[in-house]
DNA sequence: TTGTAGGCGTTATCAA
DNA sequence: TTGATAACGCCTACAA
């Protein structure tokens, strides 16, 4: 804000170069050699005069926006879960340190699921990363095939997908068979979000296939869905004590959820893990400071962000990322939510 | 992304008008007066075609990039903060109602604590609203004097700043006063963050306020310095313990740092409200599911934010929001973390 | 009511 | 090595 506008003119008159000397210099190319002198006139020029480039004139001649956007298929996502602003932080200070903002957009409407899709044709942004998709998501293959920068979770089923990630799966299977392993047999399962939302899926899959690998038979009674939030863990759970079958092990999608099932449980006098053991999945900031402190699987979250953010960097600059599909490491974290059954 | 590039000549060409026509059914001109038959046919073309404005044309042509951008002062506070999020929620949702994207810049480099004003000077963005900004930020008043469109809290001191949020000093004043009526003489306070922050500084005071108030002498050891996380809030009050001036309530500048103290203390062996009462401020989504349900000073977030994209919407079309100031309502919300001292 | 034409600020091609 | 100059796609006086 020096004041009033500056151009490139400006700056080239000042310096007594003429504009396409003053955009080598911003853009550093390195295809043409400009002196060292002409180099250090033509910048201190632009500090002095203040000047930034207007963002719509690059965008326009050049075709890049320098803008990348996350999308998030549920508003409800951004509003209550715990694990979505530490990818956010991270992918953002990614951006920043390449030069690109960071556009959020979380879809609010479900009768417009796709309305990223107009970013992208609007030529707003330069690249796209989803989080969580929608098992129906048909926009996003059209993207691909488009080749659009686009980075999505590992599983996507599409050969030229970028993805990173976890198994979802995997992760979940870990937890159930942790659960397993310490004598439970009637596990239930509060998933953290409906089941066309493609991790909470695979987070489904990875219980069943846990219990399957140990020859115990699914209860559809011991399985109830929450809707991200707190209150909708808190409200599963209670549906699920009411159902009375006495399960002595619950496994919840996310430790958001978690957070609301421990509450229901505490509300219904079931000690934890006394009476009931609980482990969830993500292992959010606050996992550790609960009552009782959170069993879970952890996640890096910040490095998810940054590793995202440094694979659509790598596409919209053209280099197709190498791997194309990063599956991050999980751990089980042990805290105090979980023992052997009594 | 209907596989080429379409524009606007493309729909003028097919619907046998010119690009005038088109970009006035597109802009919603209502000045002139396009039978409603053109009109109509215009938009079946446009439909047809999938054409999609370029926002780059559209920005260079206007001077408006239909971009607005939240500043959050510290990454911090988007990594575990969750109120932020709430916000961001609502702010996206009004954003996309009024055909504006939402730019999240979180400040992570605290020697360039302004580098969002380079969104403004590269016209980047039509409107900034910038939350929790830190008391030494002097880029925002030549913004303001600027005329830049720019929402921020309502207690910043220029005269025609716009600004919304709510008294947080008196809120937390609200909230050590209940203490105070709760019998309690020796309250601690665990702020949440620097005293950079405004708010933070804003709360102390409120802290302060009520106990001078009730004519009790401020005891400097009852006060520590938290740096927004549960962790942060958690080691504040291991300190404060550590201090052994026995307080029988403490006053907690958030509840995403009082989930770190409510740990610490149990940690401790002290009962909640038992030994000690705890109350926050903010009112959280977890804070009814804590252990105890934390009594905290409740302000609706996702009208907070709603409330901002409305102000800063109508600023950026040039008009000033009546009243330009809002407080919104606080409301103390006592659940069983608080109890009088026994 | 519709069309023509100039301009927005940058990039990039092509001469010089 | 540097300088004109033509795009880029849209908006908007002004003209018809």
């Amino acid at each position: 804000m020096a004041g009033t506008k500056v151009i490139m003119k400006d700056v080239a008159q000042k310096a007594g170069v003429s504009i396409t000397t003053v955009s080598f210099v911003l853009n550093k190319n390195t295809q043409v050699a400009i002196p060292e002198e002409t180099r250090e006139r033509v910048s201190r020029t632009i500090r002095e005069l203040g000047y930034v480039r207007n963002a719509a004139g690059r965008h326009l001649a050049s075709g890049k926006s320098h803008m990348l956007a996350i999308v998030l298929p549920a508003a409800e996502h951004l509003r209550v879960d715990a694990f979505i602003p530490q990818i956010l932080s991270s992918l953002n200070e990614i951006c920043h340190k390449n030069g690109f903002g960071l556009l959020v957009h979380a879809i609010e409407d479900p009768t417009r699921p796709d309305a990223y899709a107009d970013l992208v044709s609007a030529n707003s942004i330069d690249g796209l990363f989803i989080l969580n998709p929608r098992v129906d998501e048909r926009q996003i293959n059209a993207l691909i095939d488009a080749e659009f920068p686009l980075v999505i979770g590992p599983g996507w089923k599409h050969d030229k997908a970028c993805g990173i990630g976890f198994s979802n799966r995997g992760a979940a299977c870990k937890a159930v068979e942790y659960l397993i392993g310490l004598g439970h047999r009637r596990i239930a399962c509060v998933n953290y979000g409906p089941a066309k939302f493609l991790t909470a899926a695979s987070r489904y899959l990875g219980y069943k296939t846990a219990l399957e690998k140990a020859a115990i038979l699914l209860d559809e009674d011991l399985v109830v869905w929450a809707d991200f939030s707190h209150e909708s863990g808190y409200r599963a759970a209670m549906e699920l004590l009411d159902r009375c079958k006495n399960p002595t092990a619950i496994f919840v999608g996310n430790d958001t959820v978690a957070i609301g099932v421990l509450a229901a449980l505490r509300e219904r006098g079931f000690a934890v893990p006394g009476d009931l053991s609980v482990v969830g999945m993500d292992d959010i900031p606050a996992a550790r400071f609960l009552y009782p402190p959170l069993t879970t699987v952890s996640v890096d979250a910040m490095e998810y962000g940054r590793r995202a953010g440094e694979m659509l960097i790598s596409l919209v600059k053209g280099v197709r990322p190498e791997p194309a599909r990063v599956y991050l490491e999980t751990k089980l974290v042990v805290r105090d939510s979980s023992a052997p059954p009594s």
